[in-house]
DNA sequence: CATGAATGAGAATTCATTCAT
DNA sequence: TATGAATGAATTCTCATTCAT
C-alpha cells in the first residue's frame, strides 16, 4: 500500500511539473514571453503559484527548461540524420526537411524560442541550442567536404549562415506566409533548395 | 525676434527629440531593451522623463522610432545599390557586404534590433523591417532570374533565407566570434559567398 | 519663479522622504520591524509604495536611516556630554541619566531599535551604533581610570556591561513597569546608581 | 504484544518531538530565527513538515518551547546556586560566571535567543525567561540586602541592569571579541567583577 | 502516526505613465 | 516647453499551514 501510495504521488507529483512546462510551452508560443508571467503559468497550468517554485528554482529555470525540452527532441532527430551513413548532400536535406516541417507544425512556439526577446539565462540557453544545431550542420559540412560532395568553405559561417536561413525562412518577418500544406511542402523544398546550393552541392533541386 | 525665437525654440525641440532618440539607440546597443526604461533614456538624454512623453506617445512608441531610423538608414544605402546599373551577382553581393560590414562596426545596436526580445508594438516594427530588406533583395533576386544569372527559384523564401543567413551569421548564437578586422573581411567573404552561391550565381567566390 | 517653484518641489520632495522616514519611525515604536512592511510604511505616510524606493533603495537602507537618524541624536547629546570640562564620574552619570530619560520618553522606539530583530543590513547599522554607544563609555571610563575615579578594570567589557545595563533596565523583559514621572526618575537614580557602583566610582549614589 | 507496540511508538513519538526540537534548534544557533523556517527544520530533523503541526499547533508554539527547554537548563542550574548557602556575593558570582561561561560555549545560540527578531508569541516568551533570570537575581540580591552584603538599593532594576550587563556582554554589539579560552576568563572576570561592583559588594575582584 | 505536495496570501521591488508646477 | 515627483498595477518569489493519501 505504501508502495501503492508513493507510485500515485510521484504520478500526480510529475503530472504536475509536465503540466506546468505545457501550460508556460503554451503561453510562450500563443504571447511570447511577454505573455507568461509566473502567474499565468500557474492560472493555465491549474495550480498555484507556489507549486512553481517547488518544481522550479525560478521563472528563469523553467523557461529554460521550456526551451531544452523542445529543443532536445530536436536535436535527437537531427543526430539520427546526421549519424547515418548516406552522402552529405542527402542528410543535410533531410535535416533541414526534418526541422522545418516540425517548426511549420507549431509556428507560435518555434518563433518564441528562435526569435523573441527572453530573460539572460534562457537567453543564454537558446545561445547554446542554437550552437548544438549549428554543431550538427558543421559536422555534416565537414563531411561532405570531406568526401568532395562540396567545395572547401569556412565551416563555422556556412552553419551559422544555415541555421539563419532555415530559422528566418520559418519565423522571421520575411518569412512568406503559409496557406496550407501543399504550401508548406513548396516552402520545405524552397528551402532545401537554397541550402544545398548555397554550400556548394551540386544536387539542389528547385 | 518672435520668429527667431521659435526659430531657436524649434531647433532645440528638435535638438531634443534627436537627443532623445540617440540616447535610445546608445543604450540599447549597450545594454538591449532590457537595460533601457524610460527614466535611464531620460538620464541618458539630459532630459526629464516627462519630456519623452511630449516627443513619443509612448515608450513603445519611442523604440519603434529608434528602429525605423536605424534601419532606414541602412534601407537607404540597400535601396541605391539595388537602382545600380550592374548584373545582379554583383549587386547581391554588394548589398550583402555592405551591410555585413556595417552590422560588424556596432554589433550591440544589431543584436539588439534584430534579436532581442522586445514589446508587441516595436516587435511588428521589427518585422516590417526585415520584410523591407527581404523585399529589396527579392527585387535583385528577380532581376537576376529574369536575366539569366540565378536559376528559377522561390523568390519569397529565398529572400527570407538570405536576410536569415547574414543575420544569423552575424548576431546569432551560432554565430563564429569575430577576433579582428581580418577575421571581419573573412567572414563577409564567407557569408557573401553563401549567399551567392545559395541563389544559384556561377560567380560565387571563396 | 523657477527658483521658487524648484524650492516648493524640493520642500515638498524633503517633506515626503520625511514623512516615510517618520511613518517607519512610528509603525517601528507600534509593532516592531514586523509591522512595517513597505506598504504599510507608504499607507501610513500617505503616499505610494513606489515613492518610497524614489528616496530608499531598499526597505533595508530606508530603516537603517531610521535607525542612524534616531541614534544620531542621542550620540550628538553624548558627545556634548563626553567633552565636557568635568570629572568622570560625574559625565558618566549625566550620559546615562540623559539616555535613560530619552528613552523613557519613547519607549516602544527604544525597545525596537534596541531589542527586536530585523534584516541583516538593519542589524548590522544596530550592531554599529550600539558600538558607537560603547564607545563613548568607553573614553569616558579610561579618563576615569587615568584621574584615579576609577579603579583599573576591562574597559571593553565594562562599556558593553554598562550599554547593556541601562539599555536591559529600559527595554528588557526584566524591566521594571513604569508608572509614572515620579517612578520614571526612581529609575534613571537606580540605574545611575548601579553603573556608578559598578565602574567602581565611589560617589555612587542610591 | 499490542503494548510493547505501543511503547514503541510512544517512543518514537516522543523521539520525533525531541528531534524536532533538537533540529529547530540547531539552525537557530546556526543561522538565526531567519534561517530556521519549517520546512528546513523538518528537513533538518528528517521527517515531513506536516509531522512538525502534530506535535505543534504552529511554528511559534515550536520556537517558544525550543527557547522554553534552553532556558530551564540554564534556570535550573541558577536555582541550584541560589539555594545554596553561601553568602550572596559568592552565589551572585557563581550565577554570573556559569552562565557567561555556558553562553560562551554555544554562543550563537545565546544570540538568538536573546538579541535576535522573533515573532511575537516568541519574543513573548523570550521576556518571559529572561524575567524568570531576573526574579533569581532578585532574590539573591535581597538576601545580600538583608544580610548587609550589599547596601540598599532598587532590587527590580538592579536585577535588570544585571542581566543586561552580562548579556550584552556576551551577545550585544559592544561586546568584546572572544579569541580563546584564556580571553574567555577574563571576560568572566571582568563581567563578575563589574556586577559585583555594581550591586555594592565589597569583595569584587577584578 | 506520517508524508510532502499543494495552497495562496503577502512581501519587496520595478517601471511606464501622468500631472502639478 | 520642461520638469521630475508621484503613482500603482504588475511581477517574482517565500513560507506557514493544510489535507488527501
Amino acid at each position: 500500500m505504501a508502495y501503492k501510495r508513493s507510485a500515485l504521488m510521484e504520478e500526480r507529483l510529475a503530472g504536475n511539473r509536465q503540466r506546468i512546462l505545457l501550460a508556460a510551452r503554451r503561453l510562450v508560443a500563443a504571447g511570447g514571453f511577454r505573455g507568461a508571467p509566473v502567474t499565468a503559468v500557474a492560472a493555465e497550468a491549474g495550480v498555484s503559484t507556489g507549486l512553481i517554485y517547488r518544481h522550479f528554482p525560478s521563472k528563469a529555470e523553467l523557461f529554460v527548461e521550456v526551451l531544452t525540452a523542445a529543443v532536445d527532441h530536436e536535436l535527437a532527430i537531427l543526430r539520427q540524420i546526421v549519424a547515418e551513413p548516406a552522402p552529405a548532400t542527402q542528410r543535410l536535406r533531410a535535416a533541414i526537411a526534418s526541422f522545418v516541417r516540425r517548426a511549420l507544425a507549431g509556428p507560435g512556439l518555434a518563433y518564441a524560442f528562435i526569435a523573441e526577446p527572453v530573460e539572460p539565462e534562457v537567453d543564454a540557453e537558446r545561445i547554446r541550442c542554437r550552437r548544438l544545431f549549428g554543431d550538427l550542420f558543421k559536422a555534416i559540412l565537414a563531411e561532405g567536404v570531406a568526401a568532395g560532395e562540396f567545395p572547401a568553405q569556412d565551416l563555422d559561417a556556412a552553419a551559422a549562415c544555415l541555421v539563419g536561413a532555415y530559422t528566418e525562412a520559418l519565423v522571421g518577418p520575411t518569412a512568406p506566409s503559409r496557406d496550407g500544406p501543399r504550401d508548406s511542402e513548396r516552402l520545405v523544398e524552397a528551402v532545401c533548395g537554397f541550402c544545398l546550393r548555397a554550400v556548394g552541392s551540386g544536387q539542389a533541386a528547385s
